[in-house]
RNA sequence: GCCCCUAUAGCUCAACUGGCAGAGCAGCGGACUCUUAAUCCGAAGGUUCUAGGUUCGAUUCCUAGUGGGGGCACCA
């Protein structure tokens, strides 16, 4: 069957070709956006015809009629626009050669604008070029495509197919650019540093791993672009950010694809509190861009709340009042309600579990949770004020963190006593744990201002602006199995 | 890695407690000069994911595998 329909196709190609047409010219200059057609024709009234012609291209996405008139629906990446086939003004032989075409093809026209009598803008057809013949039937025209896996493993399809598709990545462009554009007029200079590194680290994570022939040496995939980040505040950009990918070795879910895509900002002199306002910024920025009209209220200031106080509001449990472990696994245990696995936790990991079991679903308008516990954050510096606790907070929207912050650690003493106790956890078994990282600790004895971070997770807060559910949605390629 | 769900025509979906696998769209032949999920007539189109098993008989039940989805674990 399918066999049939690529056969039907191909004869056509043939038939093209014998009758001297190229199936597959260079190129068609002077096209215009469909988009830039119907706005120079609003407000004609339903039946009104125009001496005006354009030239647009696109793919034909439906047909009706098939005699001495039809119509024939083509689409570009700015819109859907009528064509008008008449045989009165083709003549025989291209009209029908017209019609001949298959849902798929690739056009180009030259026609003349009119209103139908049921008020739809129409491109009266006075001539066109094949620009490529399409040899494989495209999804169905009305119901679109459907089956999850296709949309993902062949991505052109779904784009053929669903216009919201079709949105949903050209709002992830704006997004991005509107990130760009908010830090750029800040005064910080984007950068890149190696995706291939011989030392993964600045985020608790596992890595790929991979060989480098030359050198004879194994390396990794970025997991974070932090460290290089920060030795570039060291040298005295001030204000840098990269976007780009990072990769991490574990498991696919709605929320995580094993490469990703991150931008991590830095700004000298700035601590966290400053950088709550400028994440702010961006994301009201990034939200402006694709014109945001939700529910959720990313244009007021988000609302700021310690980790200690949310776990207090949701458990009535106090961490800061249980500073062992024991104490605070005795309080979950006995807890009436909320309570969660304690064996063999310690006091950082049974504060996480937590937070994500009764606080992170909870928070579904933008949210700063600040103030997370020194062992669970190895570059973030010292609270100035509470013990054990560092200054970091991480955002939340929909229950989903999108950015994580410190007020960066940049006493090279400091540093190198928490990259120590890291071996130690990996000494331990932690498969996490960050390795020494001894260049970077050299870099902070050159002496670092003091300076805020950010790291934004670009995939999240492009589902939460496009309210998607999965990130496999706003990535064009997900990862999946072969 | 574990648990649950799932796979039928190119696409979107049906098929009761096991009984010859159907429809719409697309495609093919025909009618049609304002249609828009165009309409009308006609003829087609299937290794029901794969390999086994149970049964007189399997799309349907069982086992295993593969892909996909969800959850757990891990994480952003």
């Amino acid at each position: 069957m399918e066999d049939e329909l690529l056969a039907q196709r191909r004869e056509k190609l043939d038939r093209l070709r014998s009758d001297g047409i190229d199936p597959f010219p260079h190129a068609f200059p002077g096209v215009e956006a469909i988009a830039a057609v119907r706005a120079a024709h609003q407000g004609l009234a339903d039946g009104e015809e125009t001496e005006v012609s354009h030239r647009v291209a696109g793919r034909i996405a439906a047909r009706r009629g098939q005699g001495k008139m039809a119509f024939i629906d083509l689409v570009d990446r700015s819109g859907r626009i009528q064509l008008q086939a008449r045989l009165d003004v083709l003549g025989a032989e291209t009209h029908e050669r017209l019609l001949n075409l298959d849902l798929g093809d690739l056009i180009g026209i030259d026609g003349t604008a009119f209103m139908s009598r049921r008020g739809e803008l129409t491109l009266r057809v006075d001539g066109f070029t094949v620009l490529a013949k399409s040899l494989r039937p495209p999804p169905d025209k009305h119901h679109g495509l459907h089956d999850v896996e296709t949309r993902y493993r062949q991505r052109e399809l779904d784009l053929i197919a669903n216009e919201e598709s079709r949105e949903v990545f050209v709002n992830r462009a704006r997004i991005i650019s509107a990130i760009r554009r908010a830090l750029d007029d800040d005064g910080f200079v984007e950068v890149e540093t190696p995706t291939l590194v011989s030392l993964y680290g600045g985020a608790l994570a596992k890595p790929f791993t991979t060989h480098f022939n030359a050198l004879h040496q194994d390396m990794y995939l970025r997991i974070a672009t932090e460290l290089y980040l920060k030795r570039l505040i060291v040298g005295g950009l001030e204000r840098v950010y990269e976007l780009g990918k990072n990769f991490r070795n574990e498991g696919l879910s709605p929320r995580h694809n094993p490469e990703f895509t991150m931008i991590e900002w830095y700004e000298a002199y700035a601590d966290y509190l400053d950088e709550t306002r400028r994440v702010e910024e961006v994301v009201c920025a990034a939200a402006r861009a694709v014109d945001y009209q939700g529910e959720l209220q990313l244009f007021e200031p988000w609302k700021r709340i310690t980790l200690r106080d949310a776990i207090l509001e949701q458990t009535g449990i106090d961490v800061l009042e249980h500073r062992e472990r024991d104490a605070l696994a005795a309080v979950i245990d006995a807890h009436p309600t909320h309570r969660i696995p304690t064996k063999d936790r310690t006091w950082p990991q049974l504060v996480d579990d937590l937070l994500g079991e009764f606080v992170e679903p909870t928070l579904q308008q933008p949210t700063f949770l600040m103030d997370y516990p020194v062992e669970l954050s190895p570059f973030a510096k010292r609270h100035r004020e509470i013990d054990g606790l560092t200054e970091r907070f991480e955002a939340y929207i929909c229950g989903i963190e999108i950015a994580n912050a410190f007020t960066e650690l940049n006493d090279p003493d400091d540093q190198r006593a928490r990259f120590e106790a890291q071996v130690r956890y990996a000494g331990e078994g932690d498969e996490e744990a960050q390795p020494y990282d001894e260049s970077y600790v050299r870099a902070l004895e050159h002496g670092m201002p003091p300076t805020g971070g950010v790291g934004v997770g670009i995939d999240r807060l492009t589902m939460i602006l496009t309210g998607r559910d999965t990130i496999r949605e706003v990535i064009l390629f997900p990862a999946l199995r072969d």
